[in-house]
DNA sequence: ATTTTTTTCTCGACAGTCGAGAAATTTAGT
DNA sequence: ACTAAATTTCTCGACTGTCGAGAAAAAAAT
C-alpha cells in the first residue's frame, strides 16, 4: 500500500485480467469475457479494441453460427505476437522448447549434458548454442522472442536469474542474465523445477476447487529432493516459493550429504542415501556422484520381498521426509502434499515412513495427517508450470509496454 | 489478479495511503502529504476534503507560522473518530488498553488471571467483563469502539479470531467472535503475540532502512517459545505470520513437551525444559506446569559460575533453537533474527548453542550466519504491534465504509 | 504599500468504467 | 420474401478519478 494508484493502472490491471481469462478459457467472445471478468461490456469493447490495435489479440475466423442472434466473434491471442523459449535443465540433459504466444509448442529438442565437472562456463556456452539452434530451426526473428524461461533443480535467487546452488554445479553460481544478455534482449527468468510443478498443480487445483483452494506443496523425489509451495494471495494471485528443503537439517551431525554438510534430509532420502543405508556403508562416507536407477530398483525389489535392511533404507528415507514435512507444516498452514518425481515408484516403500515421520510432530497430531497424493508425469507438470508463469509474465510486460510504446 | 479494478478502488487505495502516511509521519501539511505519497496536490485536496467532510481528519489549530509565505495548515486524524481496545493476554494477567483513533492511550488496567484450569468459558466471561469495565470507566459510547485487537501466545486461526491452541488453555479452542458478537459490533481481530513483536520490529526496520528492508524474524523466549516473521510484499505492504515454532519437531522421540508430543523445540528450550535438564530429571517426565523465574535465575547463576550441568541445560536449549531457526531459514530467505522475551536475560548462556545449532545446517554454511540481535522491552513491542496493525485495519474499514455510507 | 515567497485551492483536460440503448446479424415463423 | 424475435457487439453520455497549471490566500521582507 506504499505506492499510489491511478486510472492508467486500472486499465493495465484490467487488460491483464482480460488476457489472463483468455488464457484460462481459450478463445472467448466479448460477452463471455465480460461474464468471466465481471467487467461491463463497454469496458471489454474498449480494452479489446486497444489490444487488437496493438496486435496482441485478433478476431478469429467466424465459426458455424450456433443458435440464433448475431453470431459471436471469438477473440484469441495472436500466435505471432511473440515467442517463448523454455529451457529445462535436468541432471542428464537440457531440453529446449519453442512456444508461441498462444502457448502452442512449435519446436523441441533435447541435448545430452556432458558429465564433465568443468562446469559452469562450458555449460552456459552450450545453453547459448542451444538457444541459437532452436531459433535457427524455426526461422523466427530473435527480437520476437520475448522471454526465456529456464528451470533447474537447486536453489535460485528469487529476484535475479542466478542459480545459487545446484546438485549439478554445486555452489558454482551460474548467472544467466550476464551469460545471455548482450546476445538476447528477451527477458530471462529462472525458477526451481519443483516450484514449477507446484505452480502447475496449484493451477489444476484452483480450476477444480475455485476459491476454496488455499495452498499446496509439491515434493519431488529423486537423486535430490525438491519442494515447492503455492499459496493463494489475498488478491487472488498465486505466491509460489521453492525452499531449500532437500538440505534442511534433518538430524544434527547426521549422515554426510553431497553438499558437504551433515544431516541434510537428502542425506537420508536422496537416492544415493538410500543406497548407502541399504549397503550399510558408514554414514560419513562421501556419497556416490551418480546412482543408476536400476541399482535402486534392485534394492526396492529386495525390500518388497521382505529383505530387512533394504526395507529399512526406504523407511529411513520416509522418516526423514516425514519429519521434514512436519517441520514445514509447523511453519505454514495445513496443506495437501503432492509427491512427484522418479522416486514415486518407491512410494509403496516410503509411505509408512513418511506418515510415521509426520505423526511424530505436534501439528500433525493437532490438525491431522495432511492429504498425501502422488502426481505422476513430473516432466509435463514442469513444462506446464513454465507456460503458466512465463505467459503470465509476457502478458503483463506486453500490456505495460503497449501502453508506453503506443503504436 | 483475479479481481477487477475500478476508479473507485483507486480513490479508496489512495485515501488509505494518505491516512497511512499521516500515521507514519504525524500531522502533515497538504504539501508534505503530496511529497510523501507522490500524489499531485490537486488529488490531495480532493481526498482530504472528502476525509474532512466524513469527520475522519481535521485541520489542526494553526501553529506559529515559521518562515514566510502562506502558513501551512496541518492535517491530523480526529481523535474522536473512533476507538480501539487492545487486549493482551499473558500467562498471569490480561491487560486492557483503550486507545483513540490518533493512537493515543486513554486508559489502561490489568487483571490477574485466575490459575484455575476450568478454563475457556470462564475466561471469555472475564474478558467480556474487562471490556465492559474499560468502556464504563471512559464513558465512551460502545458504538464508537471500532475494533477490539486481542493477542495471546499460541496458535491462531489466520482468518477468524479463534485461538486454536495456547499454552494456557491447551487445545480448548476459544472463539472470540462468537463470545463477544451479540454484545459488541466492533470488528474483532486476534493475533499471536510474537507476530505483533515481529510487526513492530519490521516497522522500525523499515523506517531505518527504507526499501532495503526485506524481512525479519522475532524469536520470543520464555515459558514457551514464539516466532513471528515479517516480509515486505511486492506492493510495499507487510506480510506477517506466526508459525507454530515452539512445537516444531526438534528431535524425533525426544523429550516430552507440555503439549503431549515428544521432541518439540519447547521441550528443550522452554523454561521448564531447561529446569528439567539442569536437574537431570528424565526427559519423559511430565513437565512442571509453571516455573518460577527465580528458579531459573538460580540455574543461570550456577551456569555462569561454571557449573557443568547447568551450563549444559542452556546450551542444549540453544542448540534446539539454533537447529529450529536453521530449518526455518531453509524454508525462507536469509533474514535477521531479533530475540525478545524474558529469556533474553539468559542470552549470554544461550548464544553459543544457538550459533552452533545454526551452523550445523547447509543454509547457514552457504549464506553465512544470520544477524542475531536482542530486542528488549517485549511488552512495548507487543503494544506497538497492536497499534500498527489495528489502526491500519481501522483506516481501511473507515475508508470503505465512508465511501458507501457517504454523507 | 509593494514585492516575494510559500501554501492551498480551483479549473479544465484527460483517462477509465458503467448502464442503456442503438446497430448488426442471424434464426424462426408466416 | 418478409417480418419478428433473439442475441451479440458497438456507441454515447454520465460519472469518478488524477494531473498540471495557474489563481487565490496569507504571511514576511523590502
Amino acid at each position: 500500500m506504499l505506492t499510489k494508484s491511478s486510472t492508467e493502472l486500472v486499465r493495465q490491471r484490467n487488460s491483464v485480467l482480460v488476457l489472463a481469462t483468455l488464457r484460462r478459457h481459450g478463445p472467448l467472445a466479448h460477452t463471455e469475457i465480460s461474464e468471466f471478468t465481471r467487467l461491463s461490456s463497454a469496458t471489454i469493447s474498449a480494452i479489446t479494441a486497444d489490444l487488437e490495435k496493438a496486435q496482441i489479440i485478433e478476431k478469429s475466423e467466424q465459426q458455424p453460427a450456433s443458435g440464433r442472434g448475431r453470431p459471436r466473434v471469438l477473440l484469441r491471442q495472436r500466435r505471432d505476437c511473440g515467442y517463448l523459449i523454455v529451457v529445462i535443465i535436468s541432471s542428464d540433459a537440457v531440453q529446449y522448447s519453442l512456444v508461441d504466444y498462444a502457448g502452442k509448442l512449435i519446436d523441441r529438442f533435447s541435448e545430452q549434458r556432458s558429465h564433465d565437472p568443468d562446469g559452469a562456463s562450458r555449460f552456459t556456452n552450450s545453453v547459448r548454442e542451444g538457444l541459437l539452434r532452436i531459433l535457427a530451426r524455426s526461422r523466427i526473428e530473435q527480437q520476437k522472442v520475448l522471454l526465456i524461461s529456464i528451470s533447474s533443480k537447486g536453489l535460485v535467487n528469487s529476484s535475479e536469474p542466478v542459480l545459487v546452488w545446484s546438485p549439478i554445479f554445486g555452489s558454482d553460481q551460474i548467472d544467466f542474465e550476464s551469460a545471455l544478455r548482450p546476445e538476447w534482449q528477451a527477458k530471462i527468468i529462472l525458477d526451481n523445477e519443483t516450484l514449477l510443478v507446484a505452480a502447475a498443480l496449484g493451477a489444476h487445483e484452483e480450476n477444480v476447487k475455485g476459491a476454496d483452494f488455499r495452498s499446496l506443496a509439491a515434493l519431488s523425489l529423486g537423486h535430490s529432493i525438491g519442494l515447492g509451495i503455492v499459496r493463494r494471495t489475498s488478491h487472488g494471485g498465486h505466491d509460489v516459493s521453492a525452499p531449500n528443503f532437500g538440505h534442511m537439517l534433518h538430524m544434527a551431525n547426521g549422515g554426510l550429504c553431497r553438499c558437504g554438510t551433515r544431516g541434510c534430509i537428502e542425506a537420508y532420502a536422496g537416492f544415493y542415501a538410500i543406497l548407502r543405508t541399504a549397503f550399510e556403508v558408514p554414514l560419513d562416507t562421501i556419497p556416490a556422484k551418480f546412482v543408476p536407477l536400476a541399482e535402486l530398483d534392485k534394492i526396492a525389489a529386495r525390500a518388497r520381498q521382505g529383505h530387512r535392511i533394504s526395507g529399512f533404507a526406504f523407511r529411513q528415507a520416509g522418516l526423514a521426509l516425514g519429519n521434514g514435512l512436519s517441520r514445514m507444516l509447523s511453519l505454514t498452514e495445513r496443506m495437501p502434499i503432492a509427491i512427484t518425481g522418479v522416486g514415486t515408484r518407491y512410494y509403496d516403500l516410503l509411505r509408512q515412513g513418511i506418515e510415521e515421520g509426520l505423526g511424530q510432530s505436534h501439528v500433525v497430531r493437532m490438525e491431522g495427517m495432511p492429504e498425501l497424493r502422488v502426481a505422476a508425469d513430473e516432466q509435463n507438470l514442469v513444462f506446464e508450470g513454465h507456460l503458466n508463469r512465463a505467459l503470465a509474465v509476457i502478458d503483463e510486460d506486453i500490456v505495460v509496454a503497449g501502453g508506453q510504446g503506443g503504436d
